[in-house]
DNA sequence: TTAGCAGTGGAACGGATCGTTCCGCTCTGC
DNA sequence: GCAGAGCGGAACGATCCGTTCCACTGCTAA
């Protein structure tokens, strides 16, 4: 069962694998670090990738794919409201934002990765709209006012990745929900983060 | 009037004002960098200052008492939710959290800071505790909650930084009011972010 | 069975970056 | 008028990292 070809396929899963984990907690981290991580070599990288470029762009445009996949599924959804909110805990829990946005300027973007960013936020804008005319968000609200929502969710980080995910749901409940304590509000998912939690980058080494 | 000593006294700000600019925007820029923004030669740095690393402290500190500077007066409001909102504006108004924790970690701190950062620590949880025991912060809410707001807030960034300023305080006024739209609201303010200015990390260049 | 080659590990190279040092110059303050 | 504080910026050395290259392994196809 395992020639030559089925390690190499496997190789091709782990590497993919260990990219986006190292670049997704470190979008600058060396080549090295990905073969490291993926337990092989390096040359079992440059085989498949022309270069860190080309393998950057792999993860990013998944990430792209990611997000209009989920897009179009919560477009789907009859709420609008429930589609949006959906929407937007996949994607934070999915660390998309990392993958795209943060990537994004440590290469150069290709056109089918521009037209797919297009359809993305144009598939964001259908969502936000919908969410609009039914009246379920504020009509202040803008498209843009939910990639900053991204944005700042994707800085929600600690060195546990798993936790890290916990922290993010419960922060963008918070920004859902809003803070001010005066109407029923839904509890807050996961247990509240902890004051060592946040203090990791005091830590001297 | 200007004599060698006026022109030094005067670049010693100019120095720190450069460095503060320069750091906040990037918080691994080369020294060469602030020297340039400074318009001075890099001499002029390493004479007030020992190296890298203890310009870098130097900035986080002064970012640290400026935050307790402003917990302090926060806590001399009467309204405990008008202490916690106005410090949480002014803290983000003024990127302090750029100059301490996104700074921290690339030097290691003195024992003088991580006493500061103790005392910035109990203010904040004073201004937490009383919006919590006057009821106008949400019971499940907590101190870390608050600083995940304030990195969530920083992490708001375009390449103008006084739009950056103006995104950050729309930002926190939707963490602060909530999104959903069922309950009277405060206007955002400023003008809302219009898709370009999100759009900047995919020029090519 | 065996020759050949796809697949691989990892050392080595070369370029880029950046903190720091150092030398020569200027111009003030005594 | 001169000693030296203050300064500009080139040069140095260390580090880091992407990429190349070569020797080796063990399938696979004839």
């Amino acid at each position: 069962m395992s020639g030559r070809k089925q390690q190499a396929a496997r190789n091709d899963a782990v590497i993919l694998d260990a990219a986006r984990e190292v670049f997704l907690a470190d979008p600058k981290a060396p080549i090295a670090a990905v073969a490291e991580r993926a337990g092989v070599g390096i040359s079992a990288l440059y085989r498949r990738y022309s270069g860190k470029e080309e393998l950057l762009r792999r993860l990013c445009h998944d990430g792209l794919l990611l997000f209009t996949a989920q897009a179009q599924a919560a477009l789907a959804e009859p709420d609008p409201w429930r589609g949006l909110t959906g929407f937007l805990r996949a994607v934070v829990d999915a660390d998309v934002h990392s993958l795209t946005v943060h990537l994004a300027g440590t290469f150069t973007p290709t056109p089918e990765m521009g037209a797919t960013a297009r359809q993305a936020g144009e598939l964001a804008a259908r969502l936000v709209q919908r969410a609009l005319d039914d009246g379920s968000l504020r009509p202040d609200a803008v498209l843009a006012d939910v990639t900053l929502l991204l944005e700042s969710c994707a800085a929600v980080r600690v060195p546990d990745p798993a936790r890290t995910r916990e922290l993010r749901a419960r922060h963008l409940a918070l920004l859902l929900d809003g803070l001010a304590a005066d109407r029923d509000r839904t509890d807050l998912p996961g247990p509240p983060p902890t004051p060592a939690e946040l203090n990791w980058r005091w830590r001297t080494p």
